[in-house]
RNA sequence: GAUCUUGUAGCUCAGCCGGUAGAGCAUUUGACUUUUAAUCAAAGGGUCUCGGGUUCGAAUCCCGACAGGAUCACCA
């Protein structure tokens, strides 16, 4: 790959720099003594001398030549300091080769370096750092995009192309300060669902990635295999199965925070790995949870937002106190006038055909209900609301209802039109369990790709008695979208699946 | 997987009624010892994503591939 004129100037200043004795990538620790931002919120006018003798490290973002003396700002983890170098502060006697060469010619955007002096406010007004000396720290062999801002906060030459944004992470987050702001909320939101469990006592676990049978949702999986023991292996679509394992084992509370696999398409909102959380409590039911739920996400928002309300997309979604409840079969009717209770399949087929949604041969009622619902319903649902009371037929691991025939326990919870959560109150009879996975084999021989399979294992697990108990679903990365109001689930994702690039770019 | 749409300099974009490329920033050279989208003067930089086709001639029109985005489908 042949470089580009830029790039030949770095390389160029790199080898000049090793000629003038000087080691562009130095091995010694760096004396750090303040991150930037830290430096701005202490400088006190009356008091500049309190900062004097301060060393601050990262990557030089813009240089504003004036003749002898050279503005420039450096960036590290915590924003961006302006920093004056005066060339004779810095070369004291004749020899001024560190000024007019090093600094002002070889010394390019991009480049990693330290400076020390002392903090004062420029004429301007804006809060400095008069450089009395400064040591390089690491050359950037490749031009970084210069994204400008003026002092009313317009930005210039943004780095907005997309595939770049996301394929080269590392220059979005160096030169765009404001991403960083969706993936610490993200790490915060994470953090604050684990302090809400922790508080309960319920234990954080790690269960397996690598499956033998891929069970708990409904997704094509990833297949692999394993060389020493000759066998294939799916990476897990869900934990589930294996969560309940453990309350059966005798965990009051367990939860787990990982990333999940599903082999399906990519979108704005899916992304082949995902991190999900679930948790299972015994001794627990689908009401419960509910109110578990609410008190949750207050929680989160409240953390996030110092509020239990977020302003997205022209709404305000509020999470405090009782969320909206409506069972499936009432939110239908409520926004298409049908009332699907006791509905045979192929009157519910006659229905979609009247909606207008497409179907086909595979669709059992469950799935029937499904379209009619993902169709019609979803997208009214902008407040947090609950909806309740499944068809049995889609929920092969939720118990029965104690007063509906043909519906599970079991909600979903709705933001903004789409699912944040999902839960049950979990089936813990053995019987009944093996009768629903056979349905759900016998659903797959009729070309439903994505009825779950039969686990061996957890029936014999669950045949040893398991608690009555309730379990919980969220999608992390959907919830951070939610608040962190990002359209895209690539925006929440630091690395998201692209495909392999074609262009050699990579290779040298 | 389907539909629509985008791909031009390191970055952001113009050029698209066909006549072999422009701007701003960045880069290079020079000036400037308080600038901040620094300024001023000058210069260099492109296999116009790739492959075909139409044409005397294609960045531009047509077909295909590759990659991105949006919407849909599926789901979390």
């Amino acid at each position: 790959m042949a470089l580009s004129e830029q790039e030949i100037v770095r390389r160029d200043n790199l080898r000049q720099l090793q000629e003038l004795g000087i080691n562009a990538f130095p091995h010694e620790l760096v004396p750090v003594t303040h991150l930037t931002a830290t430096l701005k919120a202490e400088y006190k006018d009356e008091a500049p001398e309190l900062l004097k003798d301060v060393c601050i490290a990262g990557r030089l973002m813009a240089i504003r030549e004036a003749g002898k003396a050279v503005f420039a700002e450096v960036q590290d983890s915590s924003g961006r300091l302006q920093i004056y170098v005066r060339r004779d502060d810095i070369c004291a006697g004749e020899d001024k080769t560190l000024f007019d060469k090093v600094l002002k010619k070889l010394t390019d955007i991009g480049d990693y370096i330290s400076v020390s002096g002392y903090m004062f406010r420029t004429k301007m007004g804006e809060i400095s750092l008069h450089v009395t000396s400064f040591t390089f720290l690491s050359k950037a062999l490749r031009p970084l995009p210069i994204v400008k801002k003026d002092k009313d906060g317009n930005i210039y030459d943004a780095f907005n192309n997309p595939e770049l944004r996301h394929r080269q992470r590392y220059v979005d987050l160096t030169v765009n300060a404001e991403i960083k702001k969706t993936f610490l909320m993200r790490n915060k939101l994470i953090r604050s669902m684990r302090a809400f469990f922790d508080s309960h006592d319920w234990l954080e676990v790690e269960t397996p990635i690598l499956h033998p049978v891929h069970g708990g949702a409904s997704a094509r999986p990833f297949s692999t295999h394993h060389n020493a023991l000759d066998m294939g292996l799916y990476l897990r679509i869900a934990n589930e199965l294996y969560l309940k394992r453990l309350i059966i084992g005798g965990f009051d509370g367990v939860y787990e925070i990982g990333r999940m696999f599903r082999n399906e398409g990519m979108s704005y909102k899916h992304n082949p790995e995902f991190t999900s959380m679930e948790i299972y409590v015994a001794y627990k039911d689908y009401v419960w949870m509910m109110a578990m739920t609410e008190e949750l996400l207050a929680y989160i928002c409240t953390q996030l937002h110092n509020r239990t309300a977020i302003e997205i997309e022209g709404h305000t979604i509020e999470f405090g106190g009782e969320y909206a409840k409506m069972s499936m079969f009432e939110s239908i009717e409520k926004y298409t006038g049908h009332d699907l209770t006791g509905k045979s399949e192929e009157e519910l087929r006659q229905i979609c055909r009247e909606l207008k949604i497409g179907v086909d041969n595979t669709m059992g009622v469950g799935k029937l209900v499904d379209e009619i619902f993902s169709a019609k319903v979803e997208k009214n649902l902008i407040q947090p609301t609950f909806i309740t009371d499944h068809p049995l037929e889609m929920t092969p691991l939720a118990k029965k209802h104690r007063s509906k025939e043909g519906l599970v326990e079991r909600f979903e919870l709705f933001v903004l039109g789409k699912e944040i959560a999902n839960a049950y109150t979990e089936l813990n009879d053995a019987i009944d369990q093996r009768e629903r996975f056979e349905h759900q084999l016998e659903l797959a021989k009729r070309g439903d790709d994505e009825a779950m399979a039969l686990d061996e294992d957890f029936l014999r697990a669950m045949e040893y008695g398991m608690p009555p108990m309730s379990g919980l679903g969220i999608g992390i990365d959907r919830l951070t979208m939610l608040m962190s109001n990002q359209h895209s689930i690539q925006e929440v994702l630091f690395f998201p699946q692209m495909r392999p690039e074609t262009k050699n770019e990579v290779t040298e």
